[in-house]
DNA sequence: GTTACTATACTATCTGGACGGTATAGAATT
DNA sequence: AATTCTATACCGTCCAGATAGTATAGTAAC
């Protein structure tokens, strides 16, 4: 199999492992086994469990991060689109495989300095959305609110029915609109 | 010691482990040793690894629980009461030791079934803000971005400051005010 | 165009250390 | 006398990483 692919193979065989039995069932055998390639084969790929969770970590950041910059640039409209593409990238066009977001655990859970990439993502998008034309808190809560679902799935907290998800994504977007109009409604006051 | 507050002494000092150290140092000795007793001892409270995870999880849910049924009770408004107290507990009183909430890490970790008390006491503030005589889904957003905080800080996922947090918790609550006025009116022109 | 060599992509196996849990004997506290 | 421990030793299991060997494909010298 080609390199990269493999690669891949192996990072969603790991989230796969974290998000179904656990980190501590996250060993380098059972990495191989779900992968179907050997322990040695896999440590070929990753010489070590903290490199394999370090790419774990950053395909999903990568993922994510590029998700959003292609939501950004796609948007007609340059007030609000960091927000937009963050609300709608996490609530719509979250990685096919939802266990990838079990990197995070997994990361946390081995190394929390493997974390970094995630971290300065998080980093960049809390500085485009504080500087996306809309007011700040407002966008902030927005986040707030978009990283708490996508938080609480991962960790398996509670259950929010679809149906429900679906309203609360409708009323974030609502309220973006109504940030917009009220930014551009100040915007021409001020001329 | 008395049994009650050794108990107590132990899941602090597992939590802190989990929270400084990550969950693969949540060894019993580690346990024991920053406990200041031996390990049998701490076997004698707790008489396996996932008993202790339970009784860290439990203790965290019962802490938080009383802690919002207090704020409901003294709470001189009807309307709006578990969202007022879901916002104000999670924002101003938070378990004064931190690392209390790795408990729920530590669970996820060793075993997602010992979750269950945290799964209830959210699937019951979760009710009980739908049913608060607020609109329903606004006041879903806010415990939502409420949790962001938290989760965002259990997973140390970014940092928020202290005034960012302070300006969010603001606006959070002011929109709960209007929540309650928007009911209000609502239900005065019903009559 | 076959032989020799090299790099890549693995497989199979072993080892050393750590950890959970058990056991036991006894000491201090209440 | 019962409870609440301490101290220590031990067993079985598990796992990360190391090591050595294998298969295959390409490359290049002759």
């Amino acid at each position: 199999m080609a390199k990269e692919s493999r690669r891949v193979a192996i990072l969603e065989a790991a989230s796969s492992i974290v998000s179904e039995k656990g980190i501590f069932n996250l060993t380098l055998e059972a990495v191989a086994k779900e992968a179907g390639i050997s322990k040695g084969g896999l440590l070929y790929h990753f010489p070590s469990k903290e490199a394999l969770v370090q790419g774990m970590v950053e395909h999903l950041a990568h993922n994510y991060r590029s998700k959003i910059a292609r939501n950004v640039e796609d948007d007609p409209l340059d007030r609000g689109k960091w927000t937009r593409a963050f609300l709608n990238v996490t609530f719509n066009q979250g990685y096919p495989n939802k266990d990838m977001h079990a990197g995070l655990l997994a990361a946390k859970a081995v190394n929390p300095k493997l974390m970094l990439p995630l971290y300065q993502a998080y980093e960049e998008w809390q500085t485009n959305i504080e500087n996306d034309g809309l007011d700040p808190i407002d966008a902030t809560i927005i986040r707030l609110a978009t990283d708490g679902i996508w938080l609480a799935e991962l960790l398996e907290l509670y259950n929010i029915d679809d149906q429900k998800k679906k309203a609360v994504y409708k009323r974030l977007h609502e309220w973006i609109q109504d940030l917009y109009l009220d930014a551009e409604k100040k915007k021409k006051e001020e001329n």
